[in-house]
DNA sequence: CGTATATACATCGTAATACGACATATTCCA
DNA sequence: TGGAATATGTCGTATTACGATGTATATACG
């Protein structure tokens, strides 16, 4: 075959099956956890992003797209939700007011701590099994 | 402090907030992938699951909700719409009528086998970043 | 300085998908 | 055989995401 094209197989399909299916079973633990102390699964995400920044200074909406990779106005409608139920919140940049930085309420630190330490020992079992799913996906061109 | 408890910090949430963040970068590429070759990301999931079913003979539409790790349900309702656009056939399985046994079309094959060399090429890349994330969580009560 | 353009956030309507509750068909078992 | 369990299907509902669009603020440039 030419260059560029890459032979798939069966090998390739049960690696890279396999390889989903460790990410869902973790996403699906996850999101059950969340929802367990009352969190909508992109509200959870959304405190860990916001805890977890990089940067210097709080996040703003806009960053909080980037890191959950969804577009600025789902952020803003997620922010707003979270604003309302007490989680977040909102405060004008001083230096650039078209900007809205964020912070996490007390409420949000307390929940946002509890489902860490949960995930802490969920990742410590997801780790190896994932692990070895990635590295059984066959390089392309090699895999049935 | 006492035992079972963690001490959650800041080195944490960064860390898993990478971690999340490098899954969702995946996620996304995956989503426009299938989205860019006209298949709603959920179908996607659903081909790679039915060509890597490990087990002997034909997945049916439990084991298919078994892999994606959604409802029994929900999964009938996703093997609806893919037979209706014509990317799935069901059969009645011989053994226990009630079972429905999955197979692909020849055009999901098609589909299939041209995201899987995409996510081929993808996973190459993520492999490193997601395997740095994972390293950088730190063993919980030991992070920041 | 003032206007054009870009950026950040917000609002509204629409679409996709998941689940709970429930229904039906088939199988298993006492 | 009768009843419980299993596999799939149907329907109503809720969540959430995005495109299109609007508004406020910032920046570039002549």
């Amino acid at each position: 075959m030419s260059a560029g094209e890459r032979a798939i197989g069966p090998g390739h399909y049960r690696a890279i099956a396999a390889f989903r299916h460790e990410l869902r079973r973790f996403l699906s633990f996850s999101e059950a956890a969340a929802t367990a102390v009352g969190l909508p699964p992109q509200q959870h995400q959304a405190l860990l992003a916001v805890a977890g920044h990089a940067g210097p200074g709080r996040p703003s909406v806009g960053s909080l797209a980037g890191h959950l990779v969804i577009a600025p106005q789902t952020a803003a409608e997620l922010v707003a939700r979270m604003v309302e139920s007490g989680l977040l919140t909102k405060s004008p940049s001083a230096a650039d007011r078209r900007r809205t930085e964020l912070a996490l309420t007390p409420k949000a630190e307390g929940l946002l701590a509890s489902l860490t330490a949960a995930h802490l020992r969920e990742l410590e079992q997801l780790e190896p099994a994932l692990a070895r799913a990635v590295g059984r996906v066959p390089a392309a061109g090699t895999g049935d």
